[in-house]
DNA sequence: CGAGTATTTGAAGATCATCAACTGTCGTGG
DNA sequence: CCACGACAGTTGATGATCTTCAAATACTCG
């Protein structure tokens, strides 16, 4: 049903890239570069493939590149010292993490799937902001798209309940990856195990289980397996 | 339920001000200004005075500067459609909001006591940042701090108990705004009243009461009044 | 001092968690 | 090709935490 890969490690493999062709590229920080900018962020960046279950940034380590999600999806958690894990987000195509903390990252990003991305080593970056200042604008854009994602993500914890946690993930969810809406329905792919949407929602495993099965019954969903989803598009 | 937010000018006094005698410069975004820089940023800022209950921004309005807080103490809301409120942070003397966003502003930033701000308009940020480029870089920095420590929030709605949530609240409250430590025991303000403490935390008002009790009966916090907490610094 | 608000406390109930068993799926190897 | 094992997901029964509704008490400000 869907794609099965024999991909291997997770081998970097640089080579050359046009960005020019780049499909993120509007969706990223790359998007406002002119065209000899663009060439100069040709050289210093470098593509990598990523394995399923692959690292590219760990919680505590420091981190020397800002990288963007080409294809794919990456979950990112933090930890609590007795070992709770709470999934704080999801990068799917056009996102990035990295931006240059002070020393240690301070959550891990892990692939949810063979996933492709663009790697840009920060001291390249301090030079491709010299040479094109709206760089930094669109970094600050960025990071603050983030931080009001964090923000709705708060309020889902502090005050929604499981069924609206799980309705505004899957929505938000099919606003990032889904197919376009049909027939006022819209499939969705689901990269991350049920496991990791409880410990992102704040839910435990079968809580979600259960409420899928409840909006499943309640008709704003009318399948969902492991892989997939197909939601009701209610229009009020 | 409805406050009324018709209130535009929140008594701007806009004096001539000694950056150099500020005290939260080297917490703020002036930190890493020269001399030089500093007296341009002198010239394009305003200080202003801000009354209880004020909001400097406003959910859904556009924002048109960024503001730093030198005394006092703000709450941020955002609202959901039916009204439910959550608090998704606070605000104390170096913390800043209003970095430019796309048209509005996602969240409100309300005055908890009587504050005096400095007000950035963002045509003339622009212009210090190019004469001043670090002050790009540093707001690049503050942004991720905000990032981070909303995602700490995330972690603590997602994965922590009542109780664990009121104790991490009290102590990270307790490094912004406490009293210096002394003899294991440290003296904390309390500038927001319970129901906002009980909004961020994703509780009941009743919960953050009873788990104030609780945490009273054992021994980690000595006592606690209306506006004030006395907490217990266990090193284990 | 007294009205209005903030906070605390009590009792009952709902939501979500926990523990446990069961079902489905996928890949591997006989 | 089918069987098996491992893992992912579902379902059931019970229970704890937190919420809800209600009322009492404490605090603040005119």
């Amino acid at each position: 049903m869907d794609v099965p890969l024999k991909h291997k490690s997770c081998v970097s493999e640089s080579r050359p890239v046009a960005c020019e062709l780049c499909d993120v590229r509007e969706r990223s920080i790359c998007a406002d570069l002119r065209p000899q900018e663009l060439s100069h962020v040709e050289r210093i960046m470098s593509r990598k493939t990523v394995a399923k279950g692959r690292a590219i940034m760990a919680e505590g380590e420091p981190n020397e590149a800002l990288f963007v999600v080409v294809t794919g999806s990456f979950r990112l958690t933090k930890h609590l010292e007795d070992g709770r894990r709470q999934v704080t987000g999801f990068l799917y195509k056009g996102d990035f993490a990295g931006l240059r903390t002070t020393e240690e990252n301070p959550y891990t990003a892990e692939a949810l799937e063979p996933s492709l991305i663009c790697h840009f080593p920060h001291r390249f970056l301090d030079e491709a902001a010299r040479v094109s200042p709206g760089v930094k604008d669109r970094l600050i854009a960025r990071a603050q798209t983030e931080y009001h994602k964090a923000q709705d993500h708060i309020v889902l914890l502090g005050k929604k309940t499981a069924e609206e946690r799980v309705h505004s993930f899957l929505l938000s969810l099919a606003d990032s990856i889904g197919e376009a809406p049909h027939q006022g329905r819209r499939r969705t792919r689901l990269p991350m195990p049920r496991q990791d949407i409880a410990d992102f929602l704040g839910l435990r495993l079968e809580t979600l289980s259960r409420t899928l099965a409840s909006l499943k019954k309640k008709g704003r969903i009318v399948d969902v397996t492991r892989n997939d989803v197909v939601l009701v598009l209610d229009d009020h």
